[in-house]
DNA sequence: TATGAATGAGCATTCATTCAT
DNA sequence: GATGAATGAATGCTCATTCAT
């Protein structure tokens, strides 16, 4: 008995790696070429996997791209929600997610995000989970409002700009075009780029003294 | 030989009206459903003529998006270079191209500009073009690097941050998705939000005083 | 104007050609190897055409089979009004109506509309078109069980059997797997074969004297 | 030993209840939606096991379902033998194997050959088999010829129709269509049905007097 | 022996592009 | 010039079959 859990859990775990193989594959084509250019075929052949494998694990092309954009959301919400619990001053707060979305080499998950959110495709494709999707972009919305709503409360943020704007604004300081024309073209590093931003971005949402 | 030219030109007008119209009918479609999902028959039946008729003026239809492209950054350009070449403040000019990048309905040729810059898709699809974008995305970008230095050096910008981040943040002030969840969602006017913009914007550039 | 017309029908005329030819491979295939079996492919092939071309004609491969499956019915719903609204006896109606069904090679379009009103696979397919389908093949049923009644009213027919079992009978006579049997295995002229089937049947019929 | 043995013939009966079970649910599976809709994971989820397990039993598809057609051709044909080998008259004979093929809920196993006989793509699914198919199909002929020829000699079957002509009717008194078309729309009673069939075709099939 | 994950050939459908009229 | 019918490459998805465990 012990043996069959294990056997099961075994294969659960080496199921669950093949998933995040898959999403990682798909993640690095939808990013590289759109939805539409992604093709199942390459997706299996960068994991090494036949197509049909594909669809053991996700059942349309469409699920697949949803499973990684949940994914990626949810990896945002995470960060977010724990962020939001901690004791830092709302200026620390929003300066650690800035950090999460523009840092590294721009963040894989936000940049789906973000070229989704934009992308006019995407409103098309994902009629049936709009829902879903815009329920979660509005949870995300909303931590963001708050923690700006509760800099404006401690007199740290300009309260003559209206939160919502600040929080779109936050969202759209960089397009990943403009994140790789500064880092490849203008040979920008990568932390100094996002030093750059939160000053920026702080300096928009002081209060006027 | 008089009334040949005369022909000639009329002809030559007729044509250029009618490429206006695919034009417009392909930027309708490809901000409406993307690259992709733009067929060249939906554009051929928005106009009213046959799709063979289309390539008459376009050899694919990677070029008539290309076109379609060239089309708006010369608006840009002309907008900018005539805003440049006059005798406003560095702030008032930004001002002014900000307005037109933003104001309206979320001008129709900036958001393309800026859904193609980002967009994925049309990085590898416009592959032998990239050289002639490049050029162009160039010229526009020290324009504004040129205006930004100005105000720089007459003391009215912030010098701490590089003139290349700055640049890059005037493009990405809200996208398409931001601005559509501002006037839609929230209800806002147009002309209120763009003025906002402005206002967060010139926080950002402001010289510390 | 008159060139113009004349244009038009000349398209139109081919257009119905080559819809009548594709309908004609479709019915080969269709009938050589069942509807799951019959490929796009091999229908475009055996016309000579490309596949899209199929696709110009019709919308899918389930309304190329439903459009024959349609012509086929309404060729026989025209020969059964025909016979009926003529001025034979009700035994001379349906000898001319088995005639038709029967005779010949086993009238392809008899041939399908047995084979499908029979399989299993059709009954799921046509989902949506059933109510269609069953209309038509109602009003089929209504003429042979009118001319039946009228049999048994001028007491020629037998009134102790259920006129719809003599109806379901009708259409049961033979299958073309039988129907091949006796050609091909046992060398029976088709002629033959059919003035058989009618002796047999109206044996059934046959009021008891 | 004896245990060895034992054991042998418990693993080998077990096997082919399981044998069985697979048979019933690809009966059940061909008959509601045809061959190329039955799929080996509906029939194996049927019966409760893998997969795998079917091909266990059955080296593919093909073989499964054609080992469905000899059992029930074996279970048809011993029906026949022994109803041949009875004492009765021909015209009791025929009406005992009649009653079995259209009686009860239209015997499913001759439905099943019923449908396969006739339909286009069973013919080329089992070209490998066609001579044991034949065989078997010869032998079932060949026995109710024998009836039939049986009654021609003793006067009671007509013999101005040849055998292999009433034979094939006999096949084809109705379609599996046809029956459920008068047991559901019609709401007729099974056996009274069954008993119609008799009568009818046993006036075809009466002698002139 | 039993399992079910993995495979990949096969097929319906779409759409940019061409070309005869 | 203008048309739109014809083309065929490309792609999402299914499912019979295999095989490591």
């Amino acid at each position: 008995m012990d043996t069959e859990i294990g056997r099961r859990s075994l294969r659960e775990r080496q199921r669950q790696e093949r998933e995040e193989l898959i999403l990682q594959a798909a993640e690095e084509v939808v990013l590289e070429k759109g939805y539409r250019e992604m093709s199942m075929d390459e997706v299996a052949a960068r994991v090494g996997i036949a197509k049909g494998t594909v669809y053991l694990h996700f059942a349309s092309k469409e699920e697949l791209v949803f499973a990684l954009f949940e994914r990626d959301m949810r990896k945002f919400l995470t960060v977010v929600e724990t962020t939001n619990a901690s004791s830092m001053t709302p200026h620390e707060k929003l300066a650690t997610i800035l950090r999460y979305m523009y840092g590294g080499l721009f963040n894989k998950g936000f940049q789906l995000l973000h070229g989704f959110i934009d992308n006019a495709a995407s409103r098309d494709i994902f009629v049936e989970k709009k829902e879903d999707l815009k329920r979660e972009w509005g949870r995300l919305a909303e931590y963001i409002s708050a923690i700006i709503d509760e800099g404006k409360a401690v007199g740290e943020f300009d309260r003559t700009l209206p939160t919502s704007v600040q929080m779109s604004m936050f969202f759209s300081l960089l397009s990943p075009a403009g994140y790789r024309y500064l880092v490849m073209e203008k040979q920008m590093q990568p932390d100094e780029l996002v030093a750059y931003l939160e000053r920026a971005y702080f300096k928009c949402l002081a209060a006027d003294t």
